[in-house]
DNA sequence: GCTTGTCAACTAGGTATTTAGTAGAAGGAC
DNA sequence: GTCCTTCTACTAAATACCTAGTTGACAAGC
């Protein structure tokens, strides 16, 4: 299963993932950009299309939640990345993120006994 | 700089980074899709319109290259990942990459090691 | 010289995305 | 009841994206 956004949708479901639901107005209110109401509507009606999105009624107003899950949309987004900009390479991806994100040195241990717990876990 | 492909335009600069540079046509063979050789050609020049390849005449045809490095073009898309997706959390990409690609005890061990070494360097 | 094949330039058409205006329903103020 | 606000539904229009056809240049082969 494919799952990819563009980049408004993306904004928009950053703020469902967030928020757990939002109406409209408040979607809206917690974009970074100032859109018109009825443009934050139409992204959400368009989320809704793709099955990414679902809706209930909230008195007069609607409340929107995500479908799909953060990790979902993360699962495909990262191995896209992976295989099309890092060549295929995680380690290249890791250089990158802390090289770039200038990670303190708690969380490069936090990282680093992330793995070894992984590593654990494999050989039980 | 925000740097950012559609998702053709990235199949054919990933080709581009694995290559060097390449004619329309290698590019073409190289694709996964099989696309007309103008559809090619389109999709470099709207890159190269962006900014993003040149070229140089090679007898006949046009030999293009990446202007943007991959490494420049993964800091962006990871950027944009972690805060959107990922909640601003490399740990929670980190956590994903690691449950996901199935990643071997060699792997591991060295993204392990990769932060070790990270770790000494920025303590000298 | 004529044909054939390769190539870039130009053109085009369909679909997706992004933005927002207008209309109308529904509730609250008074 | 009338007016104001808030909300969804419908509509629209510009831009971007994706695909590929047509045209003309140019070289290779015969």
């Amino acid at each position: 299963m494919r799952i990819s956004f563009t980049d408004r949708e993306l904004d928009v479901m950053s703020v469902l993932w967030d928020a757990e639901s939002a109406t409209v107005a408040q979607v809206r209110e917690r974009l970074a950009d100032d859109l018109a109401y009825t443009t934050v509507l139409t992204v959400l009606r368009t989320l809704e299309q793709k099955g990414y999105v679902g809706h209930t009624g909230e008195g007069r107003a609607h409340r929107y939640h995500p479908l799909v899950k953060r990790a979902a949309a993360g699962r495909s987004a990262l191995s896209r990345l992976v295989d099309k900009v890092f060549d295929g390479s995680p380690e290249l991806l890791l250089t990158q993120l802390v090289s770039d994100k200038n990670l303190s040195d708690e969380e490069l241990r936090r990282l680093r006994k992330l793995l070894t717990e992984r590593l654990r876990e494999k050989k039980p």
